[in-house]
DNA sequence: GTCTATACGTTGATAGAC
DNA sequence: GTCTATCAACGTATAGAC
């Protein structure tokens, strides 16, 4: 017999996952959450000790992968544009929760691991001074704001990742090869 | 004699914006704004109706302005741009408020006319295509993004803003002059 | 203009029955 | 695993004295 949806956390975490993404973090109280369940609020209590638990287990997988990108590079710029759009593309769901209330991150406590790794980034893409930096801001930053931008659009991963990606890459300032 | 800062509105103002900043709108209460200027939380409520309404008093100035960039835009791009970092640095405080806590934009009921304004930089600065809006979305939202990464280096409103404008610009496509 | 006092809702979280 | 009942804490907002 297939089992479809049987499992209550990971009904839960999915729908969390929706309003997160939509109202935000704070403005989204368990009992919202319980109440789509058709549960109580206390049942959440059985699967997560705490909200911010309940949080974590979501950004948790993103956090992982990021981990994963940023030790392994690509050596050259597109790609490591393309891998970080193709990145947060697969987590775009808690990317939006995290954009709608990114006073989350404070909570998360992981703020200065964010700017250790977005350095990371920045650096290998553009190089080390603050100009170089500044370039990569705008590439990354405008190739994750067309992600929240065209967040509804059936065409975000295929025609808008390659006029992003190109655009980024102008940004950068690499010459083309 | 100079009256420096006897006016307990636009304190309540500054130390709001200062909090919403960094804080974001929903994480802070007015017992904590009224804390810090020495005052009662019910003394608030003379100077404004509610909550919502002291954020509102504090948007206002951006949203006026952005009006008036928006009626008269420059010919150039180089120009838009320039004016549109200028006028996020001129309200940068306000901006970090609302990047940080982006649901407040649902309680100002103005997303509709944020997305209306967008369109019309957008399709003035790169055309009326998809493939027109992403290049658009990249670079301003990659200038944008400067302005709140760099928001603390002394030099965001010289080198930086001529690097990020250089960057946004080529992300744009537009061929050099 | 500012205060104290208070009303009233909602939230996250816990205890204990089933 | 899920429930009901309950808690303390905090939120916005109001009434009325000074």
């Amino acid at each position: 017999m297939p089992r479809l949806t049987t499992d209550t956390r990971a009904q839960a975490q999915r729908v969390a996952a929706e309003l997160f993404a939509t109202r935000g973090y704070e403005q989204t109280s368990l009992s919202e959450i319980a109440g789509r369940l058709g549960i109580s609020k206390a049942a959440l209590y059985y699967h997560f000790r705490s909200k911010g638990d309940l949080l974590r287990s979501l950004v948790e997988p993103f956090v992982t992968d990021i981990e994963a990108l940023s030790a392994d590079l690509p050596a050259e710029p597109r790609a490591t544009l393309e891998a970080f759009f193709d990145l947060c593309y697969r987590h775009r769901a808690i990317l939006l929760g995290i954009v709608r209330d990114v006073a989350v991150l404070n909570e998360l406590k992981i703020v200065d691991w964010i700017i250790a790794w977005r350095t990371r980034i920045d650096v290998a893409l553009a190089g080390p001074t603050t100009a170089d930096r500044v370039r990569a801001v705008v590439a990354l930053g405008g190739l994750q704001d067309t992600l929240i931008l065209f967040a509804d659009d059936p065409e975000l991963a295929t025609t808008i990742r390659a006029e992003a990606v190109d655009a980024a890459l102008r940004a950068l300032g690499v010459p083309p090869a």
